[in-house]
DNA sequence: TGGTTTATGTCAGGACTTTGACATAGGAGA
DNA sequence: TCTCCTATGTCAAAGTCCTGACATAAACCA
């Protein structure tokens, strides 16, 4: 087999389902369904959540803000932010005296709503957290990081 | 600190950012970004590579077996077999003598197809895996499945 | 044998997300 | 100043994916 780029020691892997990206995919989709399992019955959706937790440790980020935090286009953060607007959770300016970003704020009820969802995401990520050993965790968050700077980057 | 009955040794980050999920979650946008942008020149989604990947190992793969692997509904692979087969790539036969599940195969096409996809795919996956020191890989790949297990278990 | 359970393929509808495009606002540099 | 570049918000259209539902087929068990 010609080898154009070779950058590894280890052979890469035969089986797709042995490679990393496959086993990444794997947890990433078990946790996004195990999260929507969870959040309807708080009526969210995963974006939705991740733009309220967004909001309540960092008031009055834009919309671009909020979707290059949630890992989703500005276009589909929009539309979040006005189905937040219309449940009432979030605030956001119709005009601004400086630049275009409109700050979005939560709501008293955003508020009460997010701590009433939030203990069900933890428990989500608790569980998660848990099942790794724990020496291991801080290389592991690592590792994600540098895989995803590895990508973008 | 007062620390109830968390199931952690470690007290739960404040900053959502710096919890397992959203690092995940990051690294798995990341990676999907990546493929999405690789795959576009050949014409493939995500899923869609992924069903020929698995039917290239595995031929003979129904339709709901395909979604698991891929993890997606089943609804969303037949989709997705559709477009593939009308594309030529795959083969699935309209009926079967015994059970319901309709084995599929890759065309000639097909496998030409997935051959020169594929290397730009790994080349993204091999990228991933580099960035991670080689003395860990083993125990990240663990360490994701666990999290997986964790999860739907 | 007959009933139940499980698994599969499919249809319809809706929700979500993306790509592509456009106009606006601010900053950087010639 | 004027122009170019970047960033933002928004609209339109299409694609993608999911939930809910139904019918069929095999397996399992009393």
């Amino acid at each position: 087999m010609h080898e154009g780029t070779l950058s590894s020691h280890t052979p890469p892997a035969a089986d797709v389902t042995e490679r990393l990206g496959y086993r990444l995919k794997r947890a990433a989709a078990a946790l996004r369904s195990a999260m929507d399992r969870a959040l309807r019955e708080y009526g969210l959706t995963v974006p939705q959540y991740a733009c309220l937790e967004l909001l309540d440790q960092r008031p009055g980020l834009s919309n671009a803000e909020l979707a290059r935090g949630a890992f989703v286009t500005r276009q589909s953060m929009n539309v979040v932010l006005r189905g937040l607007q219309d449940a009432g959770l979030i605030t956001r300016p119709a005009t601004t005296d400086h630049g275009r970003a409109l700050p979005a704020h939560l709501t008293e009820e955003g508020h009460r709503h997010l701590a009433s969802a939030r203990s069900a995401v933890y428990a989500i990520d608790q569980r998660m957290t848990d099942a790794v050993p724990e020496r291991r965790l801080a290389e592991l968050l690592a590792d994600l990081d540098r895989m995803a700077e590895a990508l973008d980057g």
